[in-house]
DNA sequence: ATCATACATTTGTATATACAATTATTGTTG
DNA sequence: CAACAATAATTGTATATACAAATGTATGAT
């Protein structure tokens, strides 16, 4: 990907800068990808996301704050998230007994089927956005992403 | 950033959905400070964007589509976009004479002006999320990420 | 000159997200 | 134990974005 040609930049930007809108056009690439792996299944990588913790949690369940502080892009309002997932029937929400302001969650056995789906279609998918990296590119792009 | 810690997940992660999570994780921290940076202006990255490129225009008057093929993440609905920014009244429109299907769209003074305060705040924040870059690091990514 | 097509933008509508205020429940403390 | 604060989730509202359809204008073929 080059950066000035994709922003049809004619001056050369500054290093720092660069790199920002580098990071900002890759993040905007996987996103594509990803989402678009996840279309057929009518669920956004967010929804997707919280699936993936409730399977985490073998069983338990888990309540609003607790899928909230796990997952990769906090979101302002897990509960209406949480209701799409419940529309779909790939989720349960019942009062939490012992504590009734929480809820507990629980992924369903039509939920753990789709998302064993999804799971196929997102490694398909990581498959391509990374087809240009070996183990050595991984490790050093993850170090480098930890200096952020 | 740690990422394990940050999703609190306490199984390890295979390499390459870890690379993943981790530029997200990275790309929400830098939208977050951005954002903050540009918050006393009032405007989203996206107006900042094109604020920017129509600096970049020196004057000449630029469309609505030649806009679009310039931002960093593209929007669909670049109308509503300029809308904003004329009511802040740092961009003018008008129908392009010769050709009146396109609009003509330029920067004010008052835009102008606006834009160099806002670029002394985002070098701060650019400075910050950069901090424990040196060049050879910035070198690396950018390396990196063109493998994306 | 007329018609069909392509182009550039705008508008309508549905969905998504952010933020603040509200409700309901539990915990604490004088 | 009554009053108040803290916690957890929900709801209201404003704004943002995506996508499709509609509008207005220009171009090319016949």
């Amino acid at each position: 990907m080059n950066v000035e040609e994709t922003i049809r930049s004619s001056k050369k930007i500054p290093l720092g800068q660069r790199t920002l809108i580098h990071m900002q056009l890759v993040q905007n690439k996987i996103d594509d990808i990803t989402a678009n792996a996840l279309k057929p299944f009518e669920v956004s990588m967010q929804q997707f996301n919280v699936l993936r913790i409730l399977r985490g949690q073998k069983g338990n369940p888990a309540n609003l704050s607790t899928i909230n502080e796990r997952m990769v892009t906090k979101m302002s309002n897990t509960t209406r998230l949480v209701d799409k997932l419940i529309k779909k029937g790939f989720v349960n929400r019942c009062v939490c007994p012992s504590n009734r302001r929480k809820v507990e969650i629980v992924i369903t056995d039509s939920g753990l089927e789709a998302l064993s789906q999804m799971d196929k279609a997102l490694g398909k998918a990581h498959d391509i956005i990374l087809k240009n990296f070996d183990k050595k590119d991984l490790e050093q792009l993850n170090q480098l992403l930890d200096k952020f």
